[in-house]
This record gives C-alpha cells, structure tokens and sequence, in this order.
RNA sequence: UUUGUAAAUUAAAUAGUCGCGUAUAGCAAAUUCGAAAGAAUGCGUACGAGGAAAGUCCGGGCCCCAUAGAGCAAAGAUGCUUGAUAACGUCAAGCGAGGGUAACCUUAGGGAAAGUGCAACAGAAAAUAACCGCAAAAUUAACGUUAGCGUUAAUUUUGUAAGGAUGAAAAGGCGAGGUAAGAGCUCACCGUAGAAAUAGUAAUAUUUCUAGCCGUGUAAACCCCAUCUGGAGCAACACCGAGACUAGGAGGUUAAGACUGCUCGUCGUCUCCUUAAAUUGGUGGCAAGAGAUAUAUAGCAAUAUAUAUACUAGAUAAAUGACUAUUCACGACAGAACCCGGCUUACAGAUUUACAAAAUAA
RNA sequence: GCCGAUAUGGCGGAAUUGGUAGACGCACUGGAUUCAAAAUCCAGCGGGAAACCAUGUGGGUUCGAGUCCCACUAUCGGUA
C-alpha cells in the first residue's frame, strides 16, 4: 500500500481524539488508534489562526515526508493524527526534529521496531 | 558623482537519489474496489502556482430564477471635459484647485436665488441683521442767559453697517473723496458675477464691456439634475446512481395487537408497485481566451487593425517536498480552486531607461 | 471558495438628523458600620506630573467626527 491514505470526515477525528493514544514530541502532538481497515491511514490538523497558507502547506508536506521514510509492518492497521503544537513557532519547524518525534511516539506505540 | 522623480523587467540557479498531482489510441496486467453510477494498479514519457495566485472592493463572461415587451416609482451607485473599452467606480490626454526649488505628485472636482434642515459654546447678531454706538428731529426736565436761545440728561421717531472683547465663519478687501452721521454713494487697484469677441471638439483660458456686488458655510445632511443598475451566484447549474420518513394503490394473513365480548369490517403488521424526497456517491461544468508576446501601421496616449509565434496547472481535505553536493546577490511578500479586465493591500533585493536639482571637471 | 455581520474602561452595555464621550450595571480600591466577615451606606475607579492622548488601525469630508466616506486589521456567523 504505497499510496497514502487519509482520514476525512470531522467524526473520524474526533474518533481518534476521544479514544486513541497520543504522545506529546517537542514539535508535534501524534495520536494513535487502531483501525479494521487493514492499512494505516494518517490525518494532519493544522490551525488556520497559527500562520499562513503556505507555511501550513510546508508543515504538511515536512509530516508527510517524514511519515513515508518509515518501513512499517505489513499488517499494522491504524488511524494516527498528527497535531502541531502551538507553544513551537512556526519558523522553527525542520525535518529533523519532526523526523525524531515521530520516531519516538511510533516506538511507543509499538508500530516500529 | 550625489540626492531625488517617473516608468519597466526580474522574483536564485545546476546536478543526483527517494517521493507527489494530472494527461497518455506507449508497454504490461485482464484483475481489484463499489449496492450502482463509476473509479483504480506497475513501468515509461510529457507537463505541473503568482506579481500580487491575497483582500473580495468594482465591472463583465457563463449560468439559474423572475419577466410577453417596455416604462414610472422605490432602492442603490457614479458625478470637471474629451476620448479608449465588452464593461467599469478603470485607463489615457487635457482643464481647474492644492503641494514641491524642480523633475513631478495629489485631487468624490455638477447644483446652495427649486425647497427643507443644521451652524453647539461664545457673541449685539449665525441669515428677510439695529442690542450698544454714531447722527438728526420732537417732547420733557435741570442749569445758564444777552429772554432769541444754548448746554446737559431722559424718552420717542427717523437715518446709519464706520466701531463693538466673540467665533471656524460677521455681510467684498484696502485707500482717497464724500456726508448731519454714514454707506460702492463716487473713484483707483485687487477680487466676484454676467455678457460679447478670440483660441479650443469641450472643460476652460485671454481680452473688452457691464453690474457696485441683495443674500455666509454645509449636498462625504436630506435633496435636485444627468447617467447607470432585475435578483442570485460554479457550494450556480446539468446529468447518472442509491434512498429514510410521508402519501396512495394492489395482494396475503391471524403469529402478537387496537376499535370490541364474538363475527364482518377498519387500522396496524408483512410483501410488491407508484409517488415523494431528508440524506448521500459519482460525472460534467473545468481550461484556446473580449487572452499573451513580437513586429508593422494609425494615434500625443489609453487603445485599435493586420501579420507571425507559442500555448495539456486543473485538484476536491486539495499536487512542487526531503536528503546530498556546488555556486552567488545568501533568497522578501506569499499557494491556483469557474474564467477574464481593473482597483487596493503586502514585499528582501537586483537590473534597465528617461528626466530634475546641486556640486565638480572639460 | 462564496455570502454576510460586528468592534466603545477589566467585563457587559448606553450615547436620538455630527456639538462637553464614557450614562447605567457588574467587578475592583479606600473609608464608615462590626469582636470579625457578609449585607448596607459614602467616596473613588482609562493613560499621563501636566499639557494632552484615548471609541480596532490609518487617511479624508467638516469649524468640529464614536456617528458620514474610503482603505486595512481582528473576531463571529451562514452556505454543500
């Protein structure tokens, strides 16, 4: 399952908030739940209020390229939404740090090795 | 050379690895997802954000609703002149006014004797000016007296805008003559209004004559005049598919139930069909255009005409990223969402052209 | 994306054709009352020494703008 997919309806995320795991990183907030779908899906908030839209746009492409350099298990089912957290200024944000969060909250959860 | 003014262009580049979106009558696969409509996979190839894509402030295309068609009213917008344009509240050239030594910049700039309103405080008065003052006449009183009258005071009548502490604004300004006192009452200069002539398509300008100037400011207050506007917006709209509740019809039946103690019947329940449409999935709309660039011609210019050239961004939670290396000016503001013409706002710098002032040199 | 609305002290909320901004209530501060507190009563309450500056910000019209006009900023709502 190479392509990326995505959750889109408010209840799903909300699902995810109420229910799911999360672990707080430097630069960003990861929540994690289980799924019956079979394949991993991944969802990205980013407040409007915070900066503008190519900014936000860059956050999301940063969280999206970090998320594909993991190798996950074949059979991992899960729905994870990442937030960014707003104590960080925006211009702060790089690959790396970004990279190690996600690197941490996934060996929380379990998923990677 | 320095300091400025105006206009235009540009908006980091190159290579490699991994990855993203769209297209594809290339090759492979002939399967997967879905109830259906429909959609999808691997490799290759091609293409893949801006000057403001932004704000959503105007104008149009397109499209639906309303309308036989047109007009008035209402509501709203605009407002010097001429031109440009599909249209505009935009643009160009000019005129008037204001600013700058200058290049140049700014300018919602019609009408106040069509009517209405307002002008707080202060001030005599804020708009058909007589409160004080100034002056003349009459009457009364007091004083003086040459017994005519004179002076002073008060009251009444009349004339008068020269003066009066205010105010944003005070009834054309200033000087001279003139007068009982005054006054455009008269005169010179300046300003204002009107008419004529000349220049100009016109706004307007110049000159001459006339009027003594009897109406202050505010229309971004109501309003009047002229011109323009039917309303909603691609989440519009069209098509394909699924469809709860509701309504109607047909059929079947007593397992449970209501009217009712029993039968029939009705309701209800079950199945099917039709209607209806809350909700919901998909496709189109959707990329070649009143377009862009270059040259020529017309025009001061905006722009128009002709010729030539090139032109697949098209998503639907939304595509441009990460890493490595090199170079430099060390990278600002910022992300298409139906499409065009403008306006407004944000912006690190770099480059070019024209012009002005000052200084220096020849 | 499109369409609309609002903005005045710490908070809510007035200001009537443009004429002294901050009425009124809540909160807060000081005093009186009380052994002490509540309640009640009285006074104060934007900034600044003062001049003055303050109605989201910046311009314009006007003698004079919270109010009229223009441009921006922030916040809120509607719409599949």
């Amino acid at each position: 399952m190479k392509r990326i997919e995505t959750l889109k309806m408010n209840y799903e995320f909300k699902n995810v908030f109420s229910k799911g795991k999360y672990y707080i990183g430097e630069q960003v907030i990861v929540y994690f739940l289980n799924n019956k779908y079979g394949y991993n899906r991944i969802g990205i908030a980013i407040s409007s209020k915070l900066c503008n839209a190519v900014k936000r746009n860059r956050l999301k492409r940063l969280i999206r390229a970090s998320y594909q350099k993991f190798d996950f298990n074949e059979y991992s089912s899960c729905d994870i939404v990442f937030i960014w957290n707003k104590k960080v200024s925006v211009e702060r944000a790089c690959f790396e740090n970004i990279f190690n969060d996600l690197n941490k909250a996934f060996l929380k959860f379990g998923i990677i090795e």
